[in-house]
DNA sequence: CTGAAAGCGCTTACAG
DNA sequence: CTGAAAGCGCTTACAG
């Protein structure tokens, strides 16, 4: 059977197709029995209209692109991203919109990726998972090409874009202001990439805790990593000679990469070392350790960003916003009592 | 600045739309000269046509859509759906498609999300998760829209519909056998959910390499489980009643939770229990345990998939297939050596 | 090789 | 409240 058309259901009606237009979009100005009449039909034939002609006369598609740049791609496996995007996913749902990935993998990807995001016709707006340097071009464009967008994380440029993120350093001052309430003393952190708005932020966080109480910061207690479990343990071996008795992870990932070195080398936690992590994600407990975390809601954090877009969709709000969501202090067992 | 259109570029350049059209879409009849002239201009100006225009008058959106269904968009933050849906991602840029996310969370969202993914005009064909009795009415009524359609694992009904997977009895058959040459006597196995095609398949591979042999299954040495780490460590708790000298479990996630708890009683893997997993997602290992595993090329799975959805799409081919990727028994240390 | 024209299936002023 | 008509920006026979 050959799809059905708007003529079509107008035709069985016996109305015209700009009626059948107004009860198909709900819109007013059509006498109730009419309407009932066209619905039935509708009903009865499962009509639906044609997504591209209604995106062509309407100027708009009613789908929204979710835009991973190269630079988050290759951990697009990380659970967190499935979550975020499970919260974008759930929102446009919602909304009755339609999503878009694109995984932009490679330098190719992005240019064959671009044309397609920038034009209206396919989208009504973007987001863009961000906060890598690399990043700034991708905003930039879509900024030019006066593209809806909305930046998950806090971009390096953030003054004309609107964007949702956690407050980073708070967090992270208030997981090693933890810490040192407990009476550690010389606590270390594993800092996530310096190229990233979060490595930064949260690293400065760190630093911001320890400095308040008038406590020097040593470059021997901070070891880069990435997230990954993997850079959590091989960032743990190294600290381990400095002799830290407590430790903040910019991940859950890398603090429980870093318990298992630590367990390795015979030490105890918390007895000898203490562990903050960081994320906090749902059943991402690959592990028996009951961490003491920071957590971040992150499913939330992608409805918030659709919605942030949907308004700036649909009621032409240019303003940029900077949408900060909470996050928590979870208290587990990886610190330890209140004494020691 | 406003979208350009065809027609601008065409007057810019002193053509037909016709012809921009032509050089646009690569096709044949336009003089060398001319198709440089219109190219440089498209260059000049940026111009990129208006997808829905496109697909409007071309009758396909060069959109594929990826729908999972309600039974396993609850374990969408499972990375075996990343690697999937990255492979996926991966093959639509290599094709110029773009490729639309279906996550259904919901029975409702089941009702606002298939009129748009049924009718043509959105999107050219769908990707289909399946593997539940669940998942059957969608892929019904995707057949019964013409729309074409790839099943991501066997589905239950699956004689009038491409699908791919992996041999799942032979694969489990292969892990059991290795734990039988191993010289184990009490296999057990932590089987994945009997309403899945994958956990039914997985459970007939290890009966049959048991009895291939001789040896009686006992109900004790099995229970099922979901997939998780979680599921795999109270199945565990379960097990070590049964005496058990090795167990197959459906995924690696089970395995290391099932490790878990077998190192909490005390026992030792692999002297005392051996392990074999499932899956080898790369990075999955949130882990120290070198476990003997069955790899599965899932980013390939999600590539292949697309490969053949293109092909039903572009060249019309209406037969249904079963295409069958290779999987590999990855030996670790969760077995122990080749005698005992 | 090139262009004029019809048409894809809707929405949206506009007139009544 | 309702319909005729124009138009959204392309593609695609068709005629030359």
């Amino acid at each position: 059977m050959p799809s059905l058309t708007l003529e079509d259901i107008a035709r069985q009606t016996g109305v015209s197709r700009s009626t059948v237009s107004r009860v198909v979009n709900n819109q007013p100005n059509v006498r109730d029995d009419v309407r009932k009449k066209v619905k039935d039909v509708i009903h009865k034939t499962g009509f639906h209209p044609h997504a591209a002609a209604r995106a062509l006369a309407s100027q708009h598609s009613s789908t929204i692109g979710l835009i991973l740049p190269h630079s988050v791609s290759f951990f697009f496996t990380d659970p967190y991203y499935a979550h975020i995007t499970k919260g974008i996913a759930q929102a446009c749902n919602q909304h009755d919109y339609t999503l878009a990935l694109f995984l932009v993998g490679s330098k190719d990807d992005e240019e064959s990726i671009f044309p397609r995001v920038s034009r209206k016709g396919l989208l009504d707006g973007v987001l863009v998972q961000s906060g890598h340097h690399g990043d700034q071009e991708i905003i930039g464009r879509m900024i030019d090409a006066q593209m809806p967008i909305v930046v998950l994380g806090r971009p390096f440029r953030s003054d004309n874009v609107t964007y949702v993120d956690i407050d980073n350093i708070y967090a992270s001052y208030q997981a090693v202001n933890h810490l040192i309430r407990l009476g550690r003393k010389r606590i270390g952190t594993i800092y996530g990439p310096a190229a990233s708005t979060v490595g930064l932020d949260r690293k400065e966080g760190y630093r911001k805790a320890l400095s308040e109480k008038g406590i020097q910061v040593d470059e021997n207690l901070m070891v880069e990593g990435d997230f990954t479990e993997a850079s959590g343990y091989f960032a743990m071996q190294r600290l381990v000679s400095a002799k830290p008795d407590a430790i903040f992870a910019a991940s859950d990932a890398m603090a429980i990469g870093a318990i298992r070195a630590v367990r390795e080398t015979g030490l105890r936690v918390p007895d000898d070392i203490a562990f903050v992590g960081f994320d906090d994600l749902p059943m991402a407990s690959l592990t028996n350790v009951q961490l003491t975390t920071i957590r971040q809601p992150v499913v939330q954090f992608g409805i918030r960003a659709v919605e942030a877009l949907l308004d700036q969709i649909e009621n032409d709000d240019k303003q940029p916003h900077r949408i900060i969501m909470e996050t928590e202090l979870i208290i587990r067992e990886t610190c330890g009592g209140k004494s020691r």
